[in-house]
DNA sequence: CTGAAAGCGCTTACAG
DNA sequence: CTGAAAGCGCTTACAG
């Protein structure tokens, strides 16, 4: 029913080696054979099939990318930056994902099937010893986004210096009594933003107290949500002595806390100001300051990564780590730099 | 090197015709051999090859959805409808996207591919007669996303009366001087926003001048963008009679329109009302008011339907269309309605 | 209930 | 430059 190598070689007078060979782009082949295996194809129609192109090779031209929660809006930005980047080149992307972490093991099961994928970037989730394991002994090139471990080539933010950025922000801005939306504790990027805010801090002998981190109750996407940042911001509002700075681990919580703000009627940034953390593209339209992560540059550079794990197996692992910067808006104070 | 069904075999002492059967749930096998088999397969880790099976098979467990514009936050909320009703089913999702509309056709091409999956769906695209024949020679079994064509299952909003459930609910709240944000007037969904909108407006013999009407400039994702909210927003306070009551035609420029509007100074909603379209999560959080979409239906529908669609080629097309419904919040006014 | 064999649609040494 | 043949790892009638 569907046209085969078999039909076009029929057709064009050759045998199907030779077929395969032009649609191979194998330079042993005439050009006047190739011009008439090329039409015999197009006026049938032809395609490959590519099952059994990636079967005879032993190799497929997909990738597999495993996203906990697919929906969240820093994922679907880095995934442009890794759509963009895939472009022309031969790949097709796999996607895998779960409403959330627990199931990552199942996804990784699948993702890992032999000859579905040529290699798999898994995002941000974190690793069990286990995970680790199986990942290694698959063979498969892995690359990790958003996360990372010394065993696998990575991408991603360095989450202590952005959280440090955002602390020194805050001092220089004359805040002091911080606080912390925290999301998930077992958040590794959360956990790293607020280990740098923290750091920083008592590096100036400002306290952050026990009361002013506020970890999410609301789970989704790991407490990266509009809700826990709602719910921690109306906590921290109820205080006797109410924080003059808030750091919140991710622009979406900061925004649940904008609403909570506006709902209490405190004045930001002369009451509190707020300082999120990504810099999503909604971020520039609620006038939010934050810490910005390079999101493109984090998808294509997986990509990239995972190309070059793809063509060498024995490289050694390579990490990528990008610097992120801050952005002021409308949010925070702006101040003079006293020197 | 890695596991195939003929090392089972041989562990297990049977042939691998049964050794097939087991992983295929085949009932004709006993249930000794059955066991002995799978114990067999535990032991040494094997996995079923992915392209082998859909080769010998002659269909794939996966399928396609191509969504021209990856990082649309719409998109996103209808991905995860989508990757929740997959859970457990055996099928794998591959996305194809590009950065903009016109690459739709590539995708098409790489998407359809034999043996690369089972059927396709087709987010948002406007779609050429070309692509409509292209769809329906592939044979493969098609469903429309956030769009329409007769001879395709489709899955989508009743955009038109969603315009014109925005334009009853500002004509019922006083106002008299109505404007749109109008976004890409290529776009389908938008053109159906604005339809509904304008026709429900004539009828109460509300009159929508054509300077109200503000079409993107932007193009990223057409038109669907912050900044082109922002933009059109801009002029309209230019206009020496500014609009009372402006309708967005996405959540998104909506922020933007916000945002222009908030750097005036006007005052929201006694001075002008907006209303976007989606209910996107952050509009909550932003207090939007707005005409809702069920994106998580949506995307869980397109699944339910691509299935149905492959179960059995020949059943008329079916064309799922949701109801939008109206969300009041904080940047529309209130009314009492009066009987 | 189980096996031998053909076949799915390609690729790729090996010869010539 | 081109072809015959083996092989990739499964599935599935056909026999028994």
């Amino acid at each position: 029913m569907s046209i085969t190598i078999y039909d076009i070689a029929e057709k064009a007078g050759f045998s199907i080696a030779t077929v395969s060979r032009v649609f191979n782009d194998n330079p042993r082949v005439s050009e006047a054979t190739r011009t008439s295996i090329l039409s015999a194809a197009e006026e049938l129609g032809y395609q490959p099939h590519a099952s059994a192109r990636s079967l005879a090779r032993r190799q497929t031209e997909t990738i597999s990318a495993i996203i906990p929660m697919i929906s969240n809006y820093f994922f679907a930005e880095v995934l442009k930056g890794l759509q963009d980047r895939m472009g022309k080149s031969p790949y097709d992307l796999l996607v895998f994902s779960a409403p959330d972490l627990e199931d990552v093991e199942g996804l990784l099961f699948k993702a890992l099937h032999r000859g579905r994928s040529a290699g798999v970037m898994l995002f941000s989730a974190p690793m069990s010893e286990e995970t680790v394991q199986r990942l290694q002994k698959s063979g498969q090139p892995v690359v990790l986004v958003d996360s990372f471990h010394n065993r696998f080539d990575s991408i991603s933010t360095n989450n202590l210096v952005g959280g440090a950025m955002a602390a020194d922000f805050i001092i220089a801005s004359g805040a002091t009594r911080p606080a912390v939306l925290a999301a998930n504790p077992n958040s590794v990027p959360a956990r790293d933003r607020l280990a740098g805010f923290r750091k920083r801090l008592s590096e100036e002998r400002i306290e952050l107290t026990v009361e002013n981190i506020l970890y999410s109750k609301q789970q989704v996407f790991d407490g990266f949500n509009e809700q826990s940042g709602y719910d921690g911001m109306k906590e921290l509002l109820a205080h006797d002595q109410r924080p003059d700075a808030v750091f919140a681990t991710s622009d979406i919580q900061a925004l649940g806390a904008l609403k909570a703000l506006r709902e209490a009627g405190v004045d930001v940034p002369a009451e509190i100001q707020l300082i999120g953390f990504d810099d999503l593209s909604i971020a520039r339209y609620v006038g939010l300051s934050t810490i910005r992560q390079p999101m493109h540059e984090i998808g294509a550079g997986a990509f990239d990564l995972l190309m070059a794990r793809i063509e060498s197996r024995n490289t050694p692992v390579a990490h990528t780590i990008y610097a992120p910067s801050l952005i002021e808006r409308q949010t925070t104070r702006t101040f003079e730099l006293v020197l």
